[in-house]
DNA sequence: GCCGTTTTCGGCCCGACTGTTTTCAGTCG
């Protein structure tokens, strides 16, 4: 898909025009068409084709243009001629944390520094010390900065991040003088990856706070120290470091700041947008009519001085929220799941029994579970041969009847194999209540692959829900090249749920392909795939990740009654 | 470059921290 390319190119051109200098507005509005692509599902060709441009977003007559530009010939005009007059590296430098558009444009202009490499050159000969703007803290701190980009990298995965999270908090609460503290930031608005991990806290004497936390277990560079923020490194397990904020507030403004500091930055600038038509002013502070508070000590009064519902912080991204605010209504909670779809035991890759898995799934409050095993083709998962399955399918019916007020499901996880074709005939998968069909092999394929076997494996009356629908594994392995405009439209057509995999790992379904599935009309199951006991309380990362696409809980089928799940499973075999 | 429940022109979100700028610009979130 050629969104990825388009982001990129509306990002680089508002990099370049902020380092030439650039009017601002226009640099925000190119960052803006960057994000709205980003966090489009569908084919930005597909709405091109149609004339909807304009209709996304913060685009107007000149970035359709442009975009239909990139979309005909691979360029657009605007960065071209941008790129033409500065080195293709330049760019880079602003991702150095102490590195922004003016101080990047000045080593351009005075040393001829053209990249990375340059700039360290220049760094190591002392020329850059030298420099009107750049004394010898500074220089230390660019420094620093190409060490942490080095060795943070990318993203840190949610489910890496909130441990470490946690245990700060833990810390921050007991530092002498500390009311109260909340995660703030993407943690909290439970995104697939952090860039840095936010904490609020309740206190009067923020200096000494600040002082406490700068020597928490863990940290291994403090960054800033100041009145009311900290900002700390912790290094993580692989060696990599993750930054981690403190900010210290009063109790009238606890409201406000953790407010703020969740964000979305895009959602909080519509909040202070609507503020502001209001003639109030909305800050960290609180909701102001010129020196009168309005509200502070409260986050969901922000909110409904505003006239707005109070939007959970999943939903808090500008991506449509504002133009269905109804969607908190009906919103998932991890509450409404009375069931989980799709588990491993020891028969193939798993690591409890049934019995186990079955036990731990009713402590839950569940009131069903299904055991999906792993079919013959996935040797490395120890896949079940047919006469293996056949067996496995009468333990799981025995465990069954041994459990009280709690229902097993016979199920499998079935290959889609090359072809399109199950990996098991269809006299062994009318045997299960409920199907699991994923792709576990020849994920490289081209775009049409992936797609074609997904759809034929959704033709199949017995296959109910399609596992990890890309096949993404965070940080390791990008997701298959599927037409998932073709894949929600078969879902909601052959009564197919499509997987929100709760794996951290998976998240799979993602946010914005579960809203796609959603406006499509197909049904979703989230699921943790669990491998373990303990795998299946990993639930609430998918129930995140599906408020995070607005799912309501009627789309989502194991929130239903074991009565009413086993009438949808019933209709497609029918 | 976008956009309109005061506007088709004139706006466009707000504050903390830092360093070297002797009064504030640059960076960041």
């Amino acid at each position: 898909m050629v969104n990825a390319e388009l982001t990129r190119a509306f990002e680089r051109i508002a990099d370049l025009l902020e380092i030439i200098g650039g009017d601002r507005f226009r640099i925000n509005s190119y960052r803006r068409v960057a994000r709205t692509l980003d966090g489009l599902a569908e084919d930005i060709a597909d709405l091109a084709a149609r004339g909807e441009l304009t209709t996304l977003q913060g685009v107007g007559k000149g970035t359709a243009e442009r975009i239909e530009q990139f979309l005909k010939t691979g360029t657009i005009d605007v960065l071209t001629d941008l790129e033409s007059n500065l080195p293709p590296g330049l760019p880079d430098l602003l991702s150095i944390p102490g590195m922004g558009p003016k101080k990047v444009a000045a080593v351009h202009r005075e040393l001829g520094v053209g990249n990375l490499d340059d700039l360290k050159r220049v760094i190591a000969s002392g020329e850059l010390a030298q420099l009107a703007g750049f004394g010898e803290t500074s220089v230390k701190k660019i420094a620093d900065g190409i060490t942490f980009l080095e060795t943070s990298s990318e993203r840190t995965p949610l489910g890496i991040a909130r441990p470490v999270a946690d245990r700060l908090a833990d810390e921050v609460k007991k530092i002498k003088g500390v009311k109260r503290v909340a995660l703030a930031g993407s943690l909290r608005r439970g995104a697939e990856t952090i860039g840095d991990v936010d904490i609020l806290c309740e206190a009067k004497d923020g200096p000494a706070v600040i002082e406490t936390f700068t020597q928490a277990k863990g940290v291994k560079r403090v960054l800033a120290a100041g009145e009311t923020k900290g900002s700390v490194t912790i290094e993580l397990p692989d060696r990599r470091e993750l930054q981690v904020d403190l900010r210290v507030v009063p109790a009238e403004s606890f409201g406000a700041a953790l407010q703020y500091f969740t964000g979305s930055k895009q959602h909080n600038v519509r909040l202070r947008e609507m503020a502001v038509r209001k003639k109030w002013r909305l800050n960290e502070y609180g909701l102001f009519d010129g020196d009168k508070p309005l509200a502070g000590a409260n986050e969901g009064e922000i909110y409904e001085r505003l006239g707005l519902p109070f939007f959970p912080p999943e939903v808090r991204e500008d991506r449509g929220e504002f133009e269905d605010p109804s969607c908190v209504e009906s919103l998932v909670c991890l509450d409404d799941i009375r069931g989980d779809l799709h588990a491993h035991t020891t028969a193939s890759d798993g690591i409890a029994t049934i019995r186990e898995m079955a036990e731990a799934a009713k402590a839950l409050g569940y009131e069903y579970l299904a055991i999906t095993d792993h079919s013959k083709s996935s040797a490395i998962a120890n896949g079940l041969s047919i006469q293996r399955m056949e067996q496995h399918i009468e333990e799981i019916r025995a465990a069954g009847k041994k459990i009280k007020g709690f229902a097993l499901l016979v199920g499998c996880e079935v290959d889609i194999l090359a072809d399109g074709s199950l990996d098991y005939p269809d006299s062994i998968l009318k045997e299960c209540d409920l199907v699991v069909a994923s792709v576990h092999s020849g994920m490289q394929g081209g775009k049409s692959s992936p797609t074609r076997r997904t759809l034929a494996a959704m033709e199949s009356p017995y296959v109910n829900v399609i596992g990890h629908p890309t096949g993404r594994l965070l940080g390791q392995r990008r997701p298959m090249e599927i037409d998932m405009a073709a894949v929600v439209k078969a879902a909601a057509e052959s009564g197919t749920a499509l997987e929100v995999n709760a794996s951290w790992q998976r998240l799979d379904l993602k946010d914005v392909h579960i809203r796609q599935a959603i406006d499509a009309g197909a049904m979703l199951a989230i699921c943790t795939d669990a491998h373990s006991t303990g795998g299946l309380s990993t639930v609430h990362y998918g129930v995140t990740t599906a408020r995070r696409g607005r799912a309501a809980q009627s789309t989502i089928v194991n929130t239903r009654s074991l009565q009413d799940l086993r009438k949808w499973l019933a209709a497609k075999r029918a």
